[in-house]
DNA sequence: CGGCAAATAT
DNA sequence: TATATTTGCC
């Protein structure tokens, strides 16, 4: 029984098809023309596009010339991110600058963006952590403020529900033993202490293990995805692992995650901006988050998030 | 802009 | 169906 049970794993791993395999599949489903216009958004191809974007930002290296590291706790932040260098593409065929009228695909909320988007939080700290403060932290690409806030209503109920359930004590001590369905993608990610209580800090209004990178990756639009796409090509193996982010992360209690992969939609506006004074080319690097333990993650190194975007 | 509730998509 | 994410309103 056990040697079934120990052998069907290391039997499933080998069974893995292997990126050969993937590969062509991947050739003739996505095509170079298809990957640039991409915009393909079935349902569980919007994945492809996301993968990609994390594939090629995977090159990312740890840079640190202490660049603009956490903001102090600005009364109201003005920095404005934005990587707006190198404008158009101009690449053979021309006339593409979508993102204007498309709708965006649903943002997938991976543990990685998520555990972003808490250190963000973190290092801003409650009363800062609004959404527009959160997102222009996060320095994500395609995030926006709606999905920003969003995610912060439900994380905000989500600590409310850890508070209360804290304090009733039941069962088996640890710490850890809230694990809802919604739970779970929160809980892939530490919350940090001070969350719980407002009213108490600690010592330090943040200690944020951010790692500020140099912007060395800032691609554009759909030349993004193009690069992307190229990406996911030359590394079929995360295909497996991308194609089917729709309902949610199977991760088992305390086992680890896998999929570092953010929705990337198609690029948002980049001529017009509406409030947004004259963006100085800050070339605002944006952070990676290092290989972090979380509770349960044992050995399992993650993958690096990648670049910042403009707004 | 920020927060909350409802609607919709998966 | 339930959950996640989006959208609208205040």
């Amino acid at each position: 029984m056990r040697e079934d049970d120990s052998n069907w794993f290391a039997r499933w791993e080998e069974e893995l098809p292997s990126p050969d395999e993937l590969m062509p599949i991947t050739q003739t489903l996505i095509t170079p023309d298809l990957a640039l216009a991409f915009d393909i958004r079935n349902s569980t191809n919007s994945s492809a596009a996301a993968a990609a974007v994390a594939a090629a930002s995977n090159s990312l290296h740890q840079n640190q010339p202490v660049p603009p590291p956490p903001p102090p706790l600005p009364t109201h932040n003005s920095s404005e991110f934005a990587a707006d260098s190198s404008a158009e593409l101009g690449s053979g065929t021309g006339g593409d600058e979508p993102a204007r009228t498309l709708k965006r695909p649903r943002l997938v909320w991976t543990p990685q963006l998520h555990k972003r988007f808490v250190d963000a939080v973190a290092h801003l700290g409650i009363k800062n952590a609004v959404p527009k403060t959160i997102m222009q932290l996060m320095s994500v690409d395609g995030l926006t403020r709606e999905n920003v806030a969003s995610h912060l209503q439900k994380y905000r109920l989500y600590l409310k529900r850890m508070q209360g359930l804290s304090s009733g004590g039941g069962g088996g001590g640890g710490g850890v033993g809230v694990d809802a369905a919604t739970d779970h993608l929160f809980a892939s990610s530490p919350v940090p202490a001070h969350f719980l209580h407002p009213g108490r800090p600690p010592n330090s209004d943040h200690f944020l293990p951010f790692v500020p990178v140099s912007a060395l990756q800032h691609h554009h639009h759909q030349q993004q995805m193009a690069v992307a796409a190229a990406a996911a090509v030359a590394h079929p193996q995360l295909q497996g692992q991308y194609h089917r982010q729709m309902g949610h992360f199977g991760s088992p209690p305390n086992g680890q995650f896998d999929h570092p992969f953010l929705a990337r939609p198609a690029a948002q506006q980049q001529a017009v901006h509406r409030m947004g004074p004259p963006v100085h080319n800050a070339p605002v690097p944006g952070y990676v988050e290092d290989l972090e333990s979380a509770n349960g993650n044992a050995g399992r190194k993650v993958l690096t998030l990648f670049p910042t975007g403009d707004d």
